[in-house]
DNA sequence: GTCTATATGCTGATAGAC
DNA sequence: GTCTATCAGCATATAGAC
């Protein structure tokens, strides 16, 4: 395993954040540039191409889910608690990585739109592994997507409505399990 | 009452649509024209500028939601499972100008974030006029919320398997709401 | 590995014909 | 009201110095 340069690292990650909070329209190597602190030859050494930023993001993306996958399955709360919990971490390594793919997933990147139907569908596996019923566990994934949507808008609102929440939250998540 | 002229609500149609379906950055007027199958003169006749496309958008958005708002307060199945249940149309005029004002506030649009942020808390408050648990409220908007991210994402997943769960979604929040 | 130019193409917007 | 040119600016990508 070789150690990345930090530029390389940097540089990737200002691009996802930027997707985050700026939009796919404004993450221009430029600005993926100057959030990173470096030059714009700089990224583009790294990363000979724009779609070769959003394929380093997609494979940490895999990286990042596949060890939550893990973790949600040996969680001691539950696969839908973690799961319900860590949909308002906002800042978490999976939850940049997971919304920069819900960014170009939204601009029809289709590999983004593969690896998200893949996580979903494993996401819910391992809710329904728990929970009994389809359908609560269905409305239980629903309520963590609703979380990540809130979690990414730009805004006051979401975050004074829901981050003081999660713990009740989450005893509306166990009402649902039984 | 005057009566627009066809090509103006034909633009700003396919400029909601392009939005959802495609993205911002590939939402550009000449993408709009095309496929308003308008030329791009005559889009920038109707709308001197792409702000000004934004900002018609906006104003149908906020028409919808006022009309929505009247129906989800009368709706004989209360205003949650309403809320919950159009959450999935798909394809109402709410829901084209809900998402596009959703991606344009994740492009950092405030005009958008600010009436998004007027509509969820009007939703949040009929909800919780109908819930008294105030958590349990927003665990139904969350669901709510899900669904829509679920239905403006591209790929095939999320309409296999949250499209014939709606009734029986609609079971879970009737057991949120005791 | 990182930088500063520079080339090429696309996007938003204008002018003016019909 | 709608169209066809056309311009100016910006974004991606390349070349080559250090």
């Amino acid at each position: 395993m070789s150690r990345p340069p930090k530029a390389r690292n940097k540089a990737l990650l200002a691009y996802c954040e930027l997707l985050r909070s700026d939009g796919e329209r404004a993450t221009t190597i430029d600005a993926v540039a100057a959030r990173a602190d470096i030059s714009k030859g700089g990224v583009l050494y790294h990363f000979p191409s724009k779609e070769a930023l959003a394929e380093a993001a997609l494979e940490w993306f895999r990286e990042e889910c596949e060890h939550d996958l893990v973790t949600m399955a040996e969680a001691p709360e539950g696969p839908s608690r973690h799961y319900v919990r860590t949909s308002w971490t906002g800042g978490s390594e999976l939850d940049t990585a997971y919304v920069a793919m819900l960014r170009l997933a939204q601009s029809s990147w289709q590999p983004a739109i593969d690896a998200l139907e893949w996580v979903h569908a494993a996401w819910l596996d391992q809710i329904r592994s728990e929970v009994d019923d389809k359908f609560a566990a269905e409305a239980i994934m629903l309520i963590g997507e609703g979380l990540y949507a809130h979690s990414s808008m730009p805004g006051e609102w979401s975050r004074g409505t829901f981050a003081r929440s999660i713990d009740q939250l989450l005893e509306q998540v166990d009402r649902l399990k039984d």
